[in-house]
DNA sequence: CGTGGTCTTGAGTTCCGTCAACTAGCGTGG
DNA sequence: CCACGCTAGTTGACGGAACTCAAGACCACG
């Protein structure tokens, strides 16, 4: 029973044309799902790295801890989102996965991407490209944590997230869900809870940002994006040199 | 004309053993070689991704810098690496290419990846294994940079530098070369030169490391592996599901 | 023997962290 | 329905790690 589109694929469908064939071989990948509430981690740094994870609906996020506590959150996860490949290549998973709100994730094997590699070179050719571009996207985040102010830092997020749920969601302008809470965001961008406070009060009172409860409207993207330098990396990528099957 | 053996080679060897085919193959990746003094900027972000690089001596960096001039290196090569995986889904560089001292690269046009990526799936798991990797490890540097003080930071650079530089020369114990100045590493890690210098007397006065010009010796490597929870990323990885030719 | 780049040193500053108290919202249960 | 407890967010005082600026030392090299 296939829903209509689920988000994998409309994501997918953004950068190329996906054939019926590519549509099932995604769906299956889809096939059995799991929800789970907000704060409960679905695998551990360390576990042995066996499955893989579509995000259906809600976000997630994966974080590497200090022996000491201090917290690292490394990506954020969205509907449509492939979760764990980088760790692919290890025996053993490097990061910790747990859900911001309440999440429903479909698990799937690692074979299951090896038969996609094998089977299907266009396919894998955008999955690849799709992760050597989350590639890019960390070197942004590296970027805006070594050499940016916390006011930039939170302004970088912002636009990030914007791009990226644009992607999804087309008719969105400047208002977005941001559900993760202050600690959280903190773990992220290498900052204190307290400190994304007053720098977010600092963002609302310096007319770059309005929020209410877990939304956010952004209001100057444009100096925003002059502020940090940012480069959407979402909106297109290089598919000229994908082979045709 | 081949040399006995590249260190491209000798880098991947080291995670699986390469057929005379395989060689042959990464040896026409390394066909044509130029050499740059030291200083010199190969590349620029923003400039089409025409081709990618082997190293085949020196070291060098990739950098991003902002507007007003802040600058963040984001990733250090050595002899055997690739240069520019990450973006080859893009269609221009988001990275400058600088070398640290003088320096042999061996440019080769995306094409040629293409062609190890269709016709050598074993070759070519290898390479995206690699390049997943590299992912993992700059999550560890996310993670070193977002969470970590100076005093951990070079330490945990420190450590990465000897994991890495062992895996193609088995020999090394505590003991290696660092061609890069201070604002290097600082720009490396987010720091400041000044900051640098007084953090890399402060090691040597505690006993972690000795300095004499450009070498520099780890006298306490178990403690700093302590201290900043490192892991190698490099030593091994997960070949099992590597397909057979 | 000058010259330019790198490193070191010190004084003063700043951004962000720590700690702690307080407020607001929200679900639970008596 | 209100007391309660819990979590998230805000606020303020204070402290400290890292930055800035500037001067000086130490090379390597022409």
């Amino acid at each position: 029973m296939p829903e209509a589109s689920s988000c994998l694929v409309t994501k997918l469908s953004h950068y190329m044309p996906l054939s019926d064939l590519d549509k099932e071989r995604l769906a299956r990948l889809e096939k059995s799902e799991r929800s789970f509430p907000a704060g409960q981690e679905i695998y551990q740094g360390g576990d042995e790295n066996r499955n893989l994870y579509v995000v259906k609906h809600g976000w997630a996020f994966s974080y590497t801890d200090l022996p000491d506590g201090r917290r690292q959150i490394v990506k954020i996860h969205h509907p449509g989102d492939i979760v764990g490949f980088p760790d692919v290549a290890l025996k053993h998973s490097t990061t910790t996965l747990r859900t911001v709100e309440s999440v429903c994730l479909c698990p799937f094997p690692k074979s299951s991407l090896d038969e996609i590699l094998r089977k299907s070179p266009r396919l894998s050719a955008l999955l690849i490209s799709i992760a050597l571009r989350d590639h890019v996207v960390l070197i942004d985040v590296l970027r805006a944590m070594g050499r940016m102010s916390a006011q930039e830092r939170i302004s970088y997020m912002l636009l990030d997230l914007l791009a990226r749920l644009r992607i999804t969601n087309r008719s969105m302008t400047d208002t977005f869900r941001l559900p993760m809470t202050q600690s959280q965001i903190a773990d992220y961008l290498g900052l204190t809870n307290v400190y994304i406070s007053k720098t977010f009060l600092r963002l609302e009172r310096e007319g770059f940002i309005q929020r209410d409860h877990d939304q956010v409207r952004v209001l100057k993207e444009r100096e925003m994006i002059e502020l940090t330098d940012f480069h959407d990396r979402y909106a297109e990528m290089d598919t000229s040199w994908f082979p045709q099957d």
